[in-house]
RNA sequence: GGAGGCAUAGCUCAGUUGGUUAGAGUACUUGCUUGACAUGCAAGGGGUCGCAGAUUCGAGUUCUGCUGUCUCCACCA
């Protein structure tokens, strides 16, 4: 043992937390040998954000992530974690703007595209080093030599790869498309992009006069006015009665003049409104679908900021609500507008900025889904990839089997540039892996897309771009498929699902085989934890008040996956009481630790709380194991929690203390060995939840290995489970809880001691050696035991003592002169009801026929044997109170 | 509109294929300076497992309906 490497009195996390990490990322734990042929457990980890910090959902996801690779790496596998963060496209580039505007009055045109993106990198270096070193704060054992990062040269390299590789395949292709556009982020986002609100609205009721037809009109209602100048169409159903009379008429848009056809669309719901639908193809998903069918103009009346546009005459200039306003105006004034009825209705914002978006037609860039999604709903379907928990699987083929083509394109200038090359002078379009200057055609300059890609896009590469590829690198070969992708519900659609393609079509294997999905971090009261609210919790200083290890506990205990967590102080207390259970019983360890090397005694020098210890050590490694390969991470842990706090340190450790303080003897050093055996497993056991304080004990502790990080996880040993001791030792727990348990009934203070009497036909169990516990842990000032109860007659009987009767002894404590005779009498009684209860209960069921016959021969004798035992309580409750009449 | 989750002690949550008297943390009550730990020890009170049915010898657990609540997807002009 390293006598030099104490424990300090108090537990204080910040003394020792950082220099262990220290330690472990000098000595390379976290890289896998080069040589390993043990079999592989890979993970990527979904990268942060290079916009911000470190917030609870990061924590607990890779607090998961790295109990997983912990795990793994402990059982002997050859384990990898790949760190690294996100360019976070839109979101990186409304903070650096934001940054510019507020501290410098300059927007990115200011800067121009190059200079722009220098402030963005700087920002990146600034931000993406702070997240990291926040991940290492958290204890994970990411491998950082391998860190990545999705716009370095590598991950930009296999988009291009991608890219190319899927434009050639025609399954990108640029289009003339309706797309949702944010205005104040002046690009187009996807439909993923798009969160919808609910917003107080109206509709407006509108005349649109029958051309030819004196004072006829058509009324039409609309929550967007101001749209009205790209109409080009009014529609309704040619089945509606009511309506189809007008079809092939002529309209005359008001205030506008323009004359638009009524067409037939069976789009139109017939009783939904007023039957007649305006068709504005340019400012309408539906209704561009509609123009496309009808072959109708797309009228663009807004600038990409939402400034009307010359088609909006008069209103040209004004923002698209000052323009709603005052167009509703002009139509009451003219007598157009029928009425105004309000109308909550959902809106599309931007999920970046909040900003309503506004449909508009663009030329874009779309990956074509059906064919991607084909084999990606079948690789679910078949079982290549599981979802954990399984219904997850259901919103995933949900999203796929309904998906729409995915616009990839962005109007940003942070993200990578799309390889696609323009010749002005001829026309043509060239996309390639390298980038190109010249028209190999014509000769002349060519441009290159102004455009980057979705932030998404080279996202779901992850887990084979971090490996190397394109390039066939032995990572690839020997890490992908990676193990296990460790997420939020929230991003399986936005991430998952296109990793998911991505995997199978370039790489033409499953990107992992498991999908572990865990739920939300939320704020005491159950909010959704963010900025605008307040209520975010930062790691960071929970770490600093409580160290690492107790948030790590806190946010895996009762972790069930895909449920939502709460977050409060209580948690994260009740955590760090555990750390410093853990830390004292630990010192108490030590010091009574004369050892350098920890051998388990052989069986014959075991005493029975020893293989009592034992049994329950390899129960607790056989369910933390089982519960563990199930992503069971909140039972497995509570499993420990139970296991250190009530078997080892309540019972274990308070059994030992008689012979830890016989010092010299050999039940001493029994003692010795098999506490630090129990304690050190245990650690071993804890150290994926809980690593730093695991490694703090490890190293102060006699340990077999230079870290515990490396040394050999429990297995379950059979020859180390006692089930006979096991049962010896549990009725002695049971007696000694009855006594205190009288004894506080009758408020007796632990200081006054009792003399014991134990009439039990298990004197295997009690007997000489076992006595003395009574004397440390039930105030027994002497033990006295028998078979046969008859050898207390006359000595102590229920009118001279306190009579307390278990399943496995009758107990007497000579407590006369403090004995409440009615008191006494009223407890007997009640427990007499009680148990006739539980007898009556048992025959009810034991004569049913039905029970008899199908339950399970086990179930029954059970039974049996309860009832017996409730039988024999019972005559020995009913004696005691025949003796106080 | 479609799909899903949750509903168990005052609060926060476990409860794994149906099978003891339904558990933990916290809060509460009582007692304790027990030579590791008061961030502790010991004991205790507290639950009609949302409601109504069904299946079964047996339901917190399976099925149906209902109520409340949260989330995701789609979005109607």
């Amino acid at each position: 043992m390293d006598q030099n490497h104490e424990l300090p009195k108090t537990y204080s996390p910040s003394e020792f937390e950082d220099r262990i990490y220290q330690n472990w990322c000098d000595k390379g734990y976290f890289t896998p040998a080069k040589d390993s042929n043990a079999p592989k457990f890979s993970v990527v980890i979904p990268p942060p954000n290079v916009t911000g910090q470190l917030h609870m959902g990061h924590a607990l996801d890779d607090t998961l992530q790295d109990i997983l690779v912990r795990y793994k790496r402990m059982q002997g596998f050859d384990t990898l974690w790949v760190p690294g963060t996100d360019h976070a496209g839109i979101a990186t580039q409304i903070k650096v703007e934001e940054n510019l505007r507020v501290n410098e009055g300059l927007t990115r045109y200011d800067l121009g595209r190059e200079k722009f993106l220098e402030r963005v990198w700087d920002w990146k270096n600034k931000y993406g080093d702070r997240i990291i070193s926040q991940l290492k704060k958290l204890g994970t054992s990411c491998d950082w030599t391998r860190e990545r990062f999705t716009m370095d040269e590598g991950c930009s390299r296999a988009v291009r790869e991608v890219f190319v590789n899927l434009y050639n395949k025609g399954l990108i292709y640029r289009g003339h498309r309706i797309i949702n556009w944010c205005p104040h982020c002046l690009t187009a986002l996807s439909d993923a992009e798009v969160e919808y609100k609910d917003m107080d609205g109206n509709f407006w009721h509108i005349r649109y006069p029958i051309k030819g037809e004196d004072g006829k009109f058509v009324e039409i209602a609309t929550t967007r006015p101001e749209t009205m100048f790209g109409d080009t169409a009014v529609a309704v159903n040619p089945e509606d009665e009511a309506t189809k009379h007008l079809i092939g008429k002529t309209l005359i848009l008001p205030l506008v003049g323009r004359e638009i056809p009524v067409i037939a669309d069976d789009y139109v719901e017939i009783g939904f409104g007023t039957g007649c639908v305006k068709i504005t193809p340019a400012h309408d998903p539906n209704d561009f679908l509609v123009g496309q069918r009808h072959d109708l103009e797309q009228i663009k009346v807004m600038n990409d900021d939402a400034t009307m546009n010359a088609y909006a005459g008069k209103y040209e200039g004004m923002d698209r609500y000052a323009c709603r306003k005052a167009l509703v105006a002009d139509l009451e004034a003219e007598g157009y507008l029928i009425k105004t009825v309000p109308h909550p209705h959902n809106v599309g914002v931007c999920y970046r900025c909040g900003t309503v978006v506004e449909p508009l037609t663009s030329d874009q860039w779309f990956v074509k889904m059906k064919p991607l999604a084909a084999p990606a709903i079948e690789a679910v379907e078949n079982g290549t990839i599981n979802f954990v928990p399984e219904r997850f699987s259901k919103n995933y083929f949900n999203w796929m089997n309904n998906i729409l083509d995915w616009c990839i394109s962005r109007q940003l200038w942070w993200g990578h540039r799309i390889p696609a090359f323009y010749c002005d002078s001829c026309g043509e379009m060239f996309v390639s892996k390298e980038d190109m200057t010249v028209c190999p055609k014509c000769g002349k300059a060519l441009r290159q897309d102004s455009d980057v890609l979705d932030t998404w896009f080279s996202s779901a590469l992850w887990p084979f771009s971090t490996l190397g590829w394109p390039d066939k690198t032995v990572d690839l070969e020997k890490y992908y498929p990676t193990s296990v992708l460790v997420t939020g519900y929230d991003i399986i659609t936005f991430w998952v699902s296109r990793m998911i393609f991505s995997g199978l079509e370039h790489m033409g294997k499953e990107p992992f085989s498991t999908v572990f999905i865990h739920g939300l971090v939320r704020d005491a009261q159950g909010r959704k934890m963010s900025k605008s609210l307040g209520n975010g919790i930062d790691p960071l200083e929970i770490i600093d008040k409580y160290g690492a290890d107790a948030l790590r506990f806190a946010l895996a205990t009762g972790n069930s996956p895909g449920n939502d967590r709460r977050f409060s102080d209580e948690k994260i207390e009740a955590a760090r009481n555990f750390a410093n259970k853990l830390w004292n019983a630990s010192r108490f360890v030590r010091m009574n630790l004369t050892i350098d090397e920890i051998k388990l005694p052989e069986e014959s020098k075991l005493a029975l709380e020893d293989k009592w210890i034992l049994t329950k050590f390899n129960a607790l490694v056989a369910n933390v194991t089982a519960a563990l390969d199930k992503f069971e991470v909140g039972v497995a842990l509570s499993n420990i929690y139970d296991f250190t706090w009530d078997v080892f340190c309540d019972w274990y450790i308070e059994l030992s203390k008689v012979r830890l303080g016989a010092q010299g003897t050999e039940e001493n050093l029994v003692a010795q060995n098999v506490i630090a055996y129990i304690l050190t497993g245990t650690l071993k056991l804890l150290h994926p939840f809980m690593p730093f304080i695991t490694e703090e004990i490890y190293q102060a502790l006699p340990h077999d290995c230079e870290s515990i990080i490396i040394s050999k996880y429990p297995e379950l040993n059979k020859s180390e489970c006692y089930d006979k001791a096991n049962e010896q030792m549990e009725r002695i727990i049971a007696a000694i809880k009855a006594i205190r348990n009288r004894r506080s009934e009758m408020n007796v203070v632990p200081s006054r001691k009792a003399k014991v009497y134990i009439a039990t036909p298990y004197t295997d169990s009690f007997n000489s050696e076992t006595a003395v516990f009574f004397g440390r842990l039930a105030s027994a000032s002497e033990v006295e035991i028998t078979d046969k109860i008859e050898t207390f007659e006359g000595v102590v009987s229920a009118d001279n003592a306190v009579q307390i009767i278990t399943d496995s002894a009758t107990i007497f404590l000579p407590l006369a002169d403090i004995i409440d005779t009615e008191k006494e009498m009223a407890r007997l009684t009640a427990e007499e009801k009680k148990l006739i209860g539980e007898i009556e209960r048992i025959e009810k069921k034991l004569a049913n026929a039905g029970f008899v016959a199908k339950a399970p021969a086990a179930v029954v004798e059970g039974e049996k044997v309860k009832m017996a035992k409730y039988q024999e309580n019972l005559e020995g409750v009913r004696a005691a109170i025949a003796k106080l009449k």
